[in-house]
DNA sequence: ATAGAATTAAAACGTACGTTTGAATGAAAG
DNA sequence: CTTTCATTCAAACGTACGTTTTAATTCTAT
């Protein structure tokens, strides 16, 4: 049965992998680096995850799960507490879960996970279908709720607006830490800010 | 001396370069891939070109090259038209020339110019980079011109809004051609409408 | 026409990749 | 203690990579 020492090798592995990957991207991540720097063994990724791909799905899903969870809860909160919810609200429930991961956990792997979720838009296919997948329930959720808030809109220019929003989050997430990017610091009020912020320029360009 | 066979081969290695890098990034393009395709030998990438990162570095250049002198030009044009343009002036004559790039060539390589200028902003170190100082003098440029039109936007903010409005570019130029994309068709119209689209998306965030 | 340079071609170089194999290791169950 | 089963390990598999080499070929200028 599932011992403790195996999760313990799993999760060094999804570690490792999922920092490679957001620095690297998948082609450039090898499955040697990767195990080398988990200090496991090489037959170790194919005996828990199967393949290179499986991996990477496995890396994904553990890190979209929670995200997508948190910000499917916020949003169904949001409705429940007015009828109507504004373009604003609904902008910052999407974009508090995947800004908030920049909080947790060491300061070296702090901004990986947004860098991480970044790649997984830009990747080529199929990455970044195998990604989409996981992140597919939020999206439709959030689109429906937008096109409540801003009932004048089309169908096909709120699509292609959220999708530039999303675009404007993946940037973010990418440009972590680095000079001149929205998000500078990692405290809670650094990520609300940016959060605001965020939501102004998004929610600007969505009534336009 | 350079023949007309040469220059012919070179130009046939660069499309494709262009086409593969676009679909499968970099990492993900072989140049074996790219040879085959081009109907050339192995060992030409290396006697026109010198190593797989110096071909990158010749696509990206052959592209970026008349986008910038473009982007630069029309800047120029509209500094001496008016004493102080406004920020939708100076976005359309940032985002024409890449966005026109669709108009030309044949149906096949339309789109591919495109998405290969986004996986440009895309691909992970050092290709990034190496990219980056082909659109460098654009970008200071219309960073200095958007800084004059937003006066009282702050630096560190009008730059990640200026690098979150390129952000939308590359989304826009990726996603070319696709479903709910804001670029549908390749008609002079279809451009234009995006890119008075874009520019009012643009703008709006910028002067949140 | 022919020497010389530029270009193309085929083959091989060493290295690294994802994956598979079969044996060693370890802990839990009978 | 022995059996059993999950896990780890070292080693090798076949393939493909970027690059180099050396020879053949094609162009160009005298």
């Amino acid at each position: 049965m599932g011992s403790t020492a195996s999760v313990e090798t799993k999760e060094q592995i999804l570690d490792v992998a999922e920092r490679m990957i957001a620095e690297r991207g998948f082609a450039g991540t090898t499955l040697r680096n990767v195990v080398s720097q988990a200090g496991v063994n090489l037959a170790a990724v194919h005996y828990h995850f199967g393949s290179k791909e499986e991996l990477f799905r496995a890396t994904v899903a553990r890190l979209a799960r929670p995200v997508v969870e948190q910000e499917l809860a916020a949003l169904r909160q949001l409705q429940q507490e007015q009828t109507s919810p504004s373009v604003e609200a609904i902008l910052t429930a999407f974009l508090e879960p995947p800004l908030k991961l920049l909080l947790g956990a060491e300061e070296q792997s702090r901004m990986v996970r947004a860098q991480f979720m970044g790649r997984c838009r830009t990747e080529p296919e199929p990455i970044q279908s195998i990604a989409a997948q996981e992140f597919d329930a939020s999206l439709q959720a959030f689109l429906e709720a937008l096109q409540q808030a801003l009932p004048d809109q089309s169908r096909p220019q709120l699509q292609w607006k959220f999708d530039l929003a999303i675009a404007i989050l993946v940037r973010v997430q990418m440009e972590a830490g680095q000079p001149n990017a929205v998000i500078q610091g990692s405290q809670p009020e650094d990520i609300q800010q940016a959060v605001s912020q965020l939501v102004t320029f998004m929610a600007a360009g969505m009534r336009s």
